[in-house]
RNA sequence: GCCGCCUUAGCUCAGUCGGUUAGAGCGCUAGAAUGUGGAUCUAGAGGUCCCCUGUUCGAUUCAGGGAGGCGGUACCA
């Protein structure tokens, strides 16, 4: 211990994927946030909160194994050597609290809520290892009446947030018409199931010839890498193709017929023959579904019809919806991004029954807020609710400062910004600095002449910073005082109030 | 996971065909100007040239490995 050992010093650094808040993303975050839940309210949801961690076995069929513990989830184990992990999304977890509480609670159950996910993967462009998520759900409604609902509080919910129509697009589609051609074509297995789907998702991405490679032996990307394919018929193929290249029902119900001429049906569970596995959703899609967007009037520049959007998930089990932007996204090094959907969801009838046994149908969506806040960051539209700093109260002479400090308790109570300055008030210059870096709408000043007079001087520092833009010498600077006005002690809150940046502040800040 | 590009001051980036004191702009600090924020001028601080190993008399520079960032691709229960 005679030697200094060598302190260690850790590098000040964040682990990949994870990311600090500014103060502008903090406020651009709750303005977002505020307008999405207006809209949730509107449509009759109200909130409900889980926590971040939740027994793995609850959060999905992924469970932990000692090799992988931490495979896409973070997951640790309790004393009691159980596993938990970190939630991935805001589903799961509401499938186990509808389940833990399904005696209690009112159905349907129209619920959002908003909240951190975590998933151990790589980040890319506008994703991180921790984001936020803005879901809705109905649970206990059956019908695709409640889908609709959902497809047309994305649109609601986009718009809210200051994305144009014809800047977005809702896709939806019914899985029950996949699922019943996969059935046609003899697709049963689930992993083939799988690949198809993944297949089809990456429709938009890779188009038709990257998609029928998918389906069929594979496709090699640039890089190289091989993506294993679907394995599936040639002719089966062209018909998927041609399926989801349908650009309306019509079209959709010509390219079934096909399949139906291919096929001639299946034998279903009570022994029929011929029977149409999709026709159940195609029924779905054009007598209801459609009919209820026309009356409620959205029309394709809000809701599209796309038999290409199926969603990755496997649990669906009805109507699936995603939110797409549809203008390009370029990053802040000017490079195109690939963006892909900022939200989506689907019905899921599967998921609550894992724990109940008995079927209890649900619908929902999640908004990818951290992603949306990227995306309109790039674009430049995004309102970071900047708001103007505090009044400074200079510090002209140190016995004065109890009359400092109730010039700055009168303006609080008037609920303005204000505080004294802290620093070193040696340097008068300094003070004015920083109310300027603190974009400070105003200084107020009280030396000695003016307590003899009975005043104080308020410098409009954003008035100022205009009406002085001519100025060039630093000489004129000084004398003019740009900005700059006596006012009678007693008056020192009302004036601040009229000054143009506070106002507007303060009628902002009026609920 | 796989492929490509990148990493030099707080930030954005030059540069060194392998050589002595590694630069610029912006920012920051101080002063010109001790009661006036900007602009201007002057001065100053600030560096493990991402890390490790190797080649070499000598490595920020070359080679191998690693980490981190960005982009693509896969995965996303």
């Amino acid at each position: 211990m005679a030697k200094k050992q060598k302190k260690f010093k850790p590098k000040a650094r964040l682990p990949r994927g994870f990311g600090d808040r500014s103060s502008a993303d903090i406020k651009a975050t709750d303005i977002m946030l505020a307008k999405i839940r207006q809209v949730y309210e509107l449509y009759g949801f109200d909130p409900v909160e889980t926590p971040f961690f939740e027994y793995s076995d609850a959060m999905g069929k992924f469970l932990p194994d000692t090799d992988r513990p931490n495979a896409g989830v973070f997951s640790l184990q309790d004393d009691d050597e159980q596993w938990m992990s970190l939630r991935y999304d805001l589903t799961a977890p509401l499938a186990r609290h509808v389940a833990q509480n399904i005696n209690q609670i009112t159905m349907p159950y129209r619920t959002y809520r908003q909240g951190w996910v975590f998933r151990n993967e790589k980040p890319g462009p506008g994703r991180f290892r921790q984001f936020m998520q803005f879901d809705a759900d109905i649970v206990g409604a059956p019908g695709v009446a409640a889908d609709a609902e959902m497809a047309m509080m994305m649109a609601d919910t986009m718009e809210a947030l200051g994305i144009k129509r014809g800047d977005y697009v809702i896709r939806v589609n019914n899985r029950k018409v996949l699922d019943g051609v996969l059935e046609a074509i003899g697709v049963t297995e689930e992993a083939q199931k799988l690949s198809v789907l993944r297949a089809i998702d990456k429709f938009d991405k890779f188009g038709e010839e990257g998609v029928r490679l998918l389906l069929g032996k594979g496709r090699k990307d640039e890089s190289g890498d091989f993506t294993e394919g679907a394995g599936l018929d040639d002719r089966f193929i062209g018909l998927i193709i041609l399926m989801i290249s349908a650009t309306s029902v019509t079209e959709l119900w010509k390219v079934l017929n096909q399949f139906t001429s291919i096929t001639g049906g299946v034998t279903n569970e009570m022994g029929t023959e011929g029977f149409l596995p999709y026709d159940d959703g195609l029924y779905e899609i054009i007598e209801q579904l459609q009919k209820l967007f026309d009356a409620a009037g959205y029309n394709s520049d809000r809701i599209r019809f796309d038999p290409s959007c199926v969603r990755g998930l496997e649990y669906y089990t009805g109507m699936v919806y995603e939110a797409e932007l549809t203008f390009d996204v370029t990053n802040e090094k000017g490079q195109k991004v690939q963006f892909g959907s900022v939200g989506g969801g689907g019905r899921y009838d599967g998921l609550i029954e894992r724990f109940t046994g008995q079927k209890v149908p649900a619908t929902g969506f999640s908004i990818g807020v951290s992603r949306l806040m990227t995306a309109l960051k790039n674009l430049d539209k995004l309102d970071d609710g900047q708001i103007p700093g505090p009044v400074v109260v200079c510090v002209m002479d140190r016995d004065q400062i109890g009359e400092y400090q109730k010039m700055v308790a009168e303006l609080r109570d008037a609920g303005i910004r204000a505080e004294m300055y802290q620093g070193n008030p040696k340097n008068f210059g300094k003070q004015l600095q920083y109310a300027d870096r603190r974009n400070s709408p105003a200084a107020i000043i009280q030396g000695s002449d003016e307590r003899e007079k009975g005043i104080v001087q308020i410098k409009d520092l954003h008035e100022g910073k205009k009406a002085a833009a001519a100025i060039a010498d630093n000489e004129t600077w000084k004398s003019e005082r740009p900005g700059q006005f006596e006012v009678k002690r007693d008056q020192l809150v009302n004036e601040i109030k009229k000054l143009p940046a506070v106002n507007n502040w303060l009628e902002g800040n009026k609920v």
